[in-house]
RNA sequence: CGCGGGAUAGAGCAGUUGGCAGCUCGCCAGGCCCAUAACCUGGAGGUCGCCGGUUCAAAUCCGGCUCCCGCAA
């Protein structure tokens, strides 16, 4: 049996860490996740995705140190690190110091959600549909000191469809590390795969996403600026100034272009709101959401408010 | 007790000097039309979130409660 240390926070981590705690090849000897956070509006203490995925009856040591350096953290990880054959790392949420990557047999393997060299960093599912990308990915990878950059073990390919959304395409590529990370992980330690280095000159980047990166440019195109409301759909949502409010930007398909409205311009056309976009280029909105208001269709939207155009 | 918006017909919203509860849709019936998601006529559908108070009279003023949501984290 394989020992490993799973290092996972969010929903992504999740089936992949299912997945090793029900394969007999591995025995997890700890999962490291992120301290309970306060979540929502009333800042409830709440815990991590990965956390509440363990059954207490697993009898699986959970270690939620605020800081790596954590005194007792360092303790247990040096101590159980080196008979580990490897530290899976999913969707953790901190940059692991090198002293760390050299303490199990096999180094540390991370699943990343692209088909790297391209969308290395922290946004790659969205970074994806809003390129437009034809397809995503999972790559399986060993971690070395620079982000997203060690070599590859293993990519599964996902198609984007046209219907995508971040949560969508998120949760193929979740499901996908869980249904073939075991396999991959154990031929890899049985030594039948032999990594390869990335085409360092290939690779594209993305940010960290923030609200704010959510706001629409109207000076962008219909064509962009829909594949953005999806990919940013649910986080970190796509928004506009409405009426001295944020008004959300759920879902909108492209309309029939009409050059004779400026870009920004806002008017309705057969009950359906709808934004000018670069050079004529029509954005219909069929789902948003006012400030304070629950989600509803652009349809119900116009009902309401007389002062959309 | 982090800041803020909201709850009125099936949906989206108006409605404060307290005085019979409205609009745009949807729905039902009928009409017009070759026809229609278009148009015309009529109709059904509300304990105005809940509890209490003030008043001759409360959607509206006062107090308490529940639920939904935006921001922030």
């Amino acid at each position: 049996m394989y020992k490993i240390v799973f290092f996972g926070t969010s929903e992504f981590a999740v089936p992949s860490l299912k997945a090793l705690m029900d394969d007999g090849r591995f025995e997890i000897l700890g999962v490291v996740t992120q301290p309970d956070r306060p979540v929502g509006r009333h800042a409830v203490l709440t815990p991590p995705a990965v956390k509440l995925e363990i059954p207490a009856q697993a009898g699986i040591q959970i270690l939620q140190p605020e800081k790596l350096k954590d005194e007792s953290f360092q303790t247990w990880i040096k101590g159980v690190g080196p008979e580990c054959d490897a530290f899976v790392i999913i969707s953790y949420g901190k940059i692991l110091p090198q002293w760390l990557l050299d303490l199990p047999k096999h180094g540390v393997i991370n699943v990343h959600g692209s088909l790297l060299p391209r969308w290395r960093g922290a946004s790659p599912i969205q970074a994806a549909i809003a390129a437009g990308d034809e397809k995503s990915g999972i790559t399986i990878m060993q971690l070395d000191a620079y982000m997203d950059h060690g070599s590859i073990i293993r990519q599964i390919e996902e198609p984007i469809h046209a219907d995508d959304i971040g949560s969508t395409l998120h949760d193929r590529l979740a499901e996908s590390s869980g249904k073939y990370l075991p396999d991959i992980l154990s031929d890899f330690l049985d030594g039948k795969i032999q990594p390869r280095e990335q085409d360092h000159t290939a690779a594209t980047y993305c940010q960290t996403l923030a609200r704010e990166d959510g706001k629409l440019d109207f000076t962008k195109t219909a064509t962009q600026l829909e594949r953005l409301i999806r990919a940013y759909n649910p986080w970190p949502g796509t928004w506009m100034d409405f009426d001295g409010q944020r008004l959300k930007i759920i879902s909108a398909r492209i309309g029939a272009e009409d050059n004779a409205k400026s870009a920004g311009q806002k008017f309705s056309r057969d009950n359906t709101p709808c934004l000018a976009c670069a050079n004529g280029t029509i954005l219909e909105i069929t789902q948003l959401q006012p400030e304070g208001k629950s989600a509803m269709t652009g349809a119900e939207f116009l009902r309401g408010k007389r002062n959309w155009e």
